[in-house]
DNA sequence: TTGAAAGCGATACCAT
DNA sequence: ATGGTATCGCTTTCAA
């Protein structure tokens, strides 16, 4: 790796590490000189220190020293010294991406910011479980929220808190792992659309098992929460996310001897609703849908999509809750209850 | 935490500095004293050093001290020392959340660490354009690349450049602030859309413009693209991504006396299709529908929903861009040529 | 082949 | 009211 490309660089003779070419980017050193005073009083200014005070003049020429070099603090430093960060780590690989976290996720950044924390989402796809943990774990988070789109194992929690992670929480649809607080739980979604469809008389039940990859740890469970359903038939239907993969699906669906589909979520009901009717098969009639998450699309079908609506934790709550976490790191991992989830009964089932 | 134990070192009576009550992470200096070795061999062994050989069995015993004591390196303390960072910043404060956006992203998340660059996602919700800058200028991000979601001020530009940026992309929808790439420009969305409808024989075409915060730099320039159309008498529509809004905007759509609609994006396009199929207009033969995305949901109605689709650079497309800029900072900041939409005629419009 | 030590930038204790 | 300075963890040059 040479990290000098241009040719014509003597080596500097005298300087003894010296790695990069010295980009010029100003450290408060540069604004001590300007302001003429030390880097510790720099340092007391900007960041408003109560403990000594400073004259009004000498702050004013460091804040104005400072603007003047654009000076920004090198949050590298200012965290090695401190000891910690204020990182709250959300690791990222496939976004659930549907407007449910989309507000969710915005409403939990701004309430973590609130409470000066500094949020990061850390995207770490094609990354090993330890690879991955290892990698979030460099940067000292102070908390670790996943979401369950990665597999956090015990040794993952592990290696996070002896890196200095005071809390781990998983949101995930897999049991706690071995560290800290569960918020939801997957289950209880497939448990309540297969509830309500074999309350309505429905018996052998299909449940939409997308094909597509990083959906697992969402569909597994909610297949599994169906099957606990007394009385409940279950067939797995795997789907893709497509036309063609749907209208297969919907062409052997009469030999299925299926009297009911719970499609894993609307955007999956809505392409096999589609593809059902295309087939000719009424909708409730011959056979009932139900997706889950409640978007808006699903009102606009006819018939109206039939849902099952996850009251996820508002985003202050879950804020508040690692908050909690990180300052009585002693308390014992809670185990929050399944989150609540309710069947939204249109008219498609 | 005496760091060594054989020299006769001045034993510190009085501990000046301890900020931290310091929580046990294990530091290369622990690796070291458990391998038997000095620091410099445990960094040596654990970043594979060419430049030095060291013995197969120290460097087992390296290894095996370092996994037994479950040590990650410190972030900070490397990129303090190297003097820079491998870390592409994505700000995000509206996440997009379409499917489009979605694999977009992961295919430049993972392009990216195939380069060897980190990735993190910063969301700067609620704060200022010059705070959110700030922000980011304190990771030292080798590159930042702007979506659009906030808006970069050439000001914003040049903190970041001189917090050590080499790369400031953005694919947003306005213009380049005043550094460096821009790859996008969607204005062409709209101009397509609307260009498509005159071609159709429509003349007073209506815009949707969400009412939703933080889509104005998106649907701004889309509205003011299909302004641009000759031949296209434009209205805007504010519409709020809810059923009311969309049947107040249908009542009163008979009195605007316009006969095509281009919906902002296809969910906004289905929302108000079936808003108006509600009030007794028929699409196309009343009045045409264009949504914008290409999702697979538009194609499930009926109508099928005619839409834009955007030519997205590709992830990996995008990630060499960012890795050439990082190599060449010296190069134009150049101008990307707007990227391509394409109408999608389909049957609503 | 390995070790000692300098130093990256910011902070906070202790003197002045 | 300010300044000097040790320190955080890691990398890398130079010496042994």
């Amino acid at each position: 790796m040479s990290q000098s490309p241009n040719p014509p660089k003597p080596p500097p003779p005298s300087r003894p590490t010296r790695p990069a070419p010295a980009a010029p980017v100003p450290t408060s050193a540069d604004v001590a000189r300007l302001a003429g005073v030390s880097r510790a009083t720099v340092s007391y200014v900007l960041n408003n220190a109560e403990a000594v005070r400073i004259s009004e003049p000498t702050r004013r020429k460091v804040r104005e020293a400072a603007e003047e070099l654009g000076y920004v603090p090198h949050a590298a430093a200012r965290t090695l010294r401190a000891g910690h960060t204020r990182i709250v780590l959300l690791p990222t690989s496939h976004v659930p991406a549907g407007p449910l976290y989309g507000t969710f996720l915005g409403d939990l950044q701004w309430a973590l910011r609130r409470l000066d924390y500094t949020v990061v989402q850390y995207g770490s796809l094609g990354l090993s479980g330890d690879q991955a943990a290892r990698a979030w774990a460099e940067l000292r988070p102070v908390a670790v929220i996943s979401f369950g789109e990665t597999l956090l194992s015990a040794r993952n929690v592990a290696t996070l808190k002896r890196a200095g992670a005071k809390a781990v929480l998983t949101l995930g649809p897999v049991g706690v792992p071995g560290a800290h607080a569960l918020v939801m739980d997957q289950r209880e979604v497939g448990a309540v659309a297969a509830a309500h469809l074999v309350a309505r008389g429905h018996r052998r039940i299909g449940v939409v098992v997308p094909e597509e990859p990083g959906l697992e740890l969402f569909s597994a469970p909610r297949l599994a929460g169906a099957r606990s359903v007394p009385g409940a038939e279950v067939e797995a239907l795997p789907l893709a996310y497509t036309e063609p993969s749907a209208g297969a699906l919907a062409r052997r669906f009469r030999s299925l001897g299926l009297d009911a589909v719970f499609a894993y979520n609307d955007e999956y009901a809505m392409l096999l609703m589609r593809a059902l009717q295309d087939e000719g098969l009424r909708v409730p009639d011959d056979v009932a849908v139900m997706g889950a998450d409640d978007l808006l699309l699903g009102r606009l079908l006819r018939p109206r999509l039939s849902t099952v609506r996850i009251e996820m934790p508002t985003g202050e709550h879950l804020a508040a809750l690692v908050d909690r976490a990180v300052r009585e790191p002693e308390e014992a991992p809670e185990q929050h209850g399944p989150m609540a989830a309710v069947a939204v009964v249109r008219e498609s089932g």
